[in-house]
DNA sequence: TATAATGGTTACTTTTAGTAACTTGATTTA
DNA sequence: TAAATCAAGTTACTAAAAGTAACCATTATA
């Protein structure tokens, strides 16, 4: 259950190495619009995980690509067509995703509320 | 299940005002580590979380105490005593990230594999 | 008397994220 | 016919975040 933190460490973290790299803020939101979407171009995508730039969002499907959540399929058309799409992993990922998600969205408010009153 | 991805936005998004500031690298380790040893003092903690640095820490656990998933009890012996653990609510955020990293875990290696070809 | 431990903070450097302009090639619009 | 548009990004630059290392006061230990 906590085998990830074992203190023999210093070899190889899983939540280091792996999980840090598909659980940051773009990425999250990445996943969940490809999952709600199930296939997106890379300028709508842009559109629908508003705020995120070109560059970042390239970044973040290269990485997500790379590491099998995500296909790139490149079509030869004119003008060219890119479609990017959540794999098998991807959508085992996203059910983890909702799943924290969900919890998080219903108590978002608590949390706003926390915060607010924290720096009394 | 998809609602907070509602195109209505530009509002109050969970995910990125509120999921953000806890699902990064370091405020995860922390909660997981918390969760695990149930109270720790700051330099214990940071050992733990190897690699950190004191800045760092000091500021996720200023964080996750503001939102709520970490309480800080200050002794007032001498030396100086403080005591992070989590609060109930960390409690539960624990038990999604639980889920989360086991199954992270589990695809490790998978994911570590697909890295490694995907190069060619 | 020097060293280490307590829980951090401060100043500085490096890495990452974000902004905005630009690319290539073809098609639509005025 | 010339200008603007769209596709999917890239590039150069700036701002923000993360990481490094020294330091603070106090007290016990060697």
């Amino acid at each position: 259950m906590f085998g990830h933190l074992d203190p023999k460490k210093e070899t190889h973290c899983p939540i280091r190495d792996v999980m840090a790299l598909a659980s940051d803020k773009w990425s999250i939101l990445i996943v969940l619009y490809l999952g709600y979407y199930r296939t997106l171009r890379f300028n709508r995508l842009r559109r629908k995980v508003y705020d995120i730039s070109n560059k970042v969002l390239s970044e973040r499907l290269k990485t997500l690509e790379r590491d099998g959540y995500v296909s790139r399929t490149m079509y030869a058309e004119v003008p060219i067509r890119v479609e990017y799409a959540l794999t098998d992993f991807g959508h085992a990922y996203l059910e983890k995703l909702l799943d924290l998600t969900e919890w998080i969205t219903q108590y978002s408010d608590t949390i706003m509320a926390h915060r607010k009153s924290f720096g009394k």
